[in-house]
DNA sequence: TTGCTCCTCACGTCACGTGAGGTGGC
DNA sequence: TTGCTCCTCACGTCACGTGAGGTGGC
């Protein structure tokens, strides 16, 4: 009963290029209802076109064939809602991102001011940490996880803060877009696995206002303060978090400390 | 004087990857201000950070390289804002296209009704036209200066109008994105090099209202039809645009008849 | 029968990332 | 002197697009 389609037709239905189409059928993610043994040529049915539409309009919205496959697998409607959820959330992230962008543009353009730069002698401090391998795209999330994680164990463990949230970002970070970054909660706690002594010593440090995406600016005017004065030392970068997402929701608020190694 | 930095140094201060800088190096993007002879080794000017923290701002407005060069390049700081402009309208585009996208996403996995089809004779016509071979992608910025094109023939040659904008797209147009269209306007008019008669026949035809984001759904319940019933012609496409961007400055409110070719 | 549709490689595109293997600078 | 930074290939990734060269269906 079912009249099957040639790929050009089904092509014209869905607005599926038939390039696009046989690569779908490669990587597995909308395989032709029937393939000819002698010819070759693929047969679609009338009922792959919701599929063909779904897939048309996530590949809209960027999401990736991968997870457009988890999503057309999902076992239930909940699992499929969740992935979707996720990919939407993300999308409206990264929407905010471009606002924070554009503004950051124009300020740019125009050339604008940036913060004061002071010399600073910062004491050691045990703190509740993680520390992982993290890749830049995913910095932001690590963090957010790492700080829920941190305040767990110290509500677990009992430790008394004292001090703001911080992290130390490895060289291979900046320059790798992957590195070592330990995330740490100062306080006073004893001896336990998550419990480290972050060290001290001589930083740059200016203070940032408003979104990460916009971080690169107080990186810029310490790198360029220390490379004038030829003071700069090895070692991480250490960010401080003194009003992060915890404190304000608008990112417009928060302020972070970046402290640039020196001699 | 300036001292110059390491790629190293330059890509923790800029938040670009070493690997990234070397690339923009190799397609002239940003091209250290010193290479070492003997080593290769590429030296950077702390001059040239705000320009790398324009691209970095642009790159994650997804605009490709070849595009900020000419923003970088550009001969004078209106030249430039056009290009910023430009490209900032097409995100606006894309980002209303994402709204479209989402909700009809929403309405597809629910299931949603689609408008009914109706068999209909179209007979020839008289037209001021524009005809080339357009991209997918170029579709609707090609359609509209079309339509405009057409609108200043009309004035010029003093045709008189009898009926909505149309358009004949090629089956090449969705089966490999690229293909030859032909944009319309029936009027009365003596021969000239932009008057064509635009032939009639039997078409299946489907009203679709909205944005043509979602145009596709017209065509897969038209497709549908036509291969249930196995009535399908060859030849163009047809689409009328009944209520488009002349007469309706909101897409919800555009009505396109989508005409699919019948025996 | 003609030509149009469809097929499968193989390679290109874009903006890098991922190693491999090797040399130079502090 | 050691090892860390930097170098240049060469190839991979992602989602297709672009031909080339050839066969099958109406």
């Amino acid at each position: 009963m079912a009249r099957l389609l040639s790929i050009g037709e089904f092509s014209r239905m869905t607005h599926l290029s038939v390039k696009a189409l046989r690569h779908y059928d490669d990587v597995g993610l909308l395989q032709p209802a029937a393939v000819d043994a002698s010819s070759g040529y693929r047969r679609y049915a009338v009922a792959q076109v919701p599929s063909a539409q779904v897939i048309r309009r996530f590949r809209d919205l960027d999401m990736p064939l991968d997870r457009i496959k988890d999503v057309l697998d999902a076992p239930d409607a909940a699992t499929r809602d969740r992935i979707i959820v996720d990919h939407l959330a993300e999308m409206e992230r990264k929407l905010d991102q471009t606002q924070v962008t554009v503004a950051s543009l124009r300020m740019l353009l125009e050339g604008s001011a940036t913060g004061a730069i002071d010399h600073r002698s910062i004491a050691p401090v045990r703190a509740v940490a993680v520390r992982a391998r993290v890749k830049w795209d995913d910095a932001e999330a690590w963090l957010s996880d790492a700080f829920d994680a941190i305040r767990a164990t110290i509500a677990r463990i009992g430790a008394e803060r004292c001090g703001p949230d911080g992290a130390l970002y490895a060289p291979a970070f900046f320059e790798a877009h992957d590195g070592d970054v330990l995330a740490f909660a100062p306080a006073r706690a004893v001896a336990h696995d998550d419990v480290v002594d972050v060290p001290g010593g001589m930083y740059a440090v200016t203070v940032h206002e408003g979104s990460f995406a916009t971080l690169d600016t107080a990186y810029a005017a310490l790198g360029t303060h220390v490379t004038e004065r030829a003071i700069g030392a090895d070692g991480p970068i250490r960010e401080h978090y003194v009003v992060s997402g915890y404190d304000a929701d608008d990112e417009h608020d928060w302020r972070t400390e970046v402290c640039w190694p020196i001699r």
